[in-house]
DNA sequence: ATAATTTGTAACTATAATGGTTACAAATGA
DNA sequence: TCATTTGTAACCATTATAGTTACAAATTAT
């Protein structure tokens, strides 16, 4: 239940870019609304541009913008950019011996399967644009 | 979003002591079931003891029994004894300089915060007993 | 062309959370 | 009185993450 903050940043970089849809936002620009360094930035938007949510442009005057319009962008698209090990941690070696032990896994998957499904389908009801319009009332 | 295995194996447990409601569990039993060491299986129980969830007894033939039916014990409890972090990381100092940067927290916290509900309600349709039926299905 | 800028990425460090382990006092029952 | 078991502190190893430095590749501006 820990507690990487790179979903949390990534929704801050799409709000901020969402906010400035003429330009292209640097790394360092980002970097200073996040407060962070430049490279974390570059590695959160790595896996965003990954799933198709932003582009970059390198070079002089390069920088960053959304592919998408901020309303096309829901929160469940930016969570699926990370969700590379589930939100609820299983624990690893039951002992197949005892017969809890040896079901015990399938069980637990099958409850958490339901519960993240469920903060997913909230996720999906909100996009860039809900953030952004909430920041801005 | 990691993973930290205290509510999986927590779950693991309270199934293991409902399936066996006659007997007092040590916590050397236990952890031969989940496959740990017998430390790690008492600063999980002080959790859900904390939470009423399960008594002990110290002492010769002492050990660890359910404190309520199984049916009354439901997973957003368990969750809850151990819900001290948030399931949903969030960045900590974003520039307040920043217009994005300034707001972001609190409209943050409003979509994790619906996220997490959503999964503690899925979770609060689960009790102990339906975790023990599945297994012996 | 050349220089300046910016992404893209590898490599490393520091920190924090976690699980596992050892050790031992306190409580309890046989 | 002794054996058993919880309760807990202390420590170590592992892992994940954020942060940092460094630099090549790409791109634009002059």
């Amino acid at each position: 239940m820990n507690t990487n903050q790179q979903f949390s940043i990534s929704i801050h970089i799409l709000t901020l870019l969402a906010a400035m849809p003429e330009q292209l936002l640097t790394s360092e620009q980002i970097a200073a609304s996040v407060n962070t360094n430049p490279v974390v930035i570059r590695r959160v938007m790595g896996h965003l541009r990954a799933h198709g949510l932003v582009e970059s442009r390198p070079g002089a005057s390069g920088g960053w913008k959304l592919s998408r319009a901020p309303e096309q962008i829901h929160l469940c698209s930016v969570y699926d950019a990370f969700s590379h090990t589930d939100l609820l941690g299983m624990h690893r070696h039951p002992n197949t011996n005892c017969p809890i032990g040896a079901k015990i896994t399938p069980a637990l998957e099958k409850v958490f399967g339901q519960a993240e499904k469920a903060m997913h389908e909230t996720l999906s009801g909100f996009t860039v644009k809900d953030v952004l319009e909430e920041i801005q009332s």
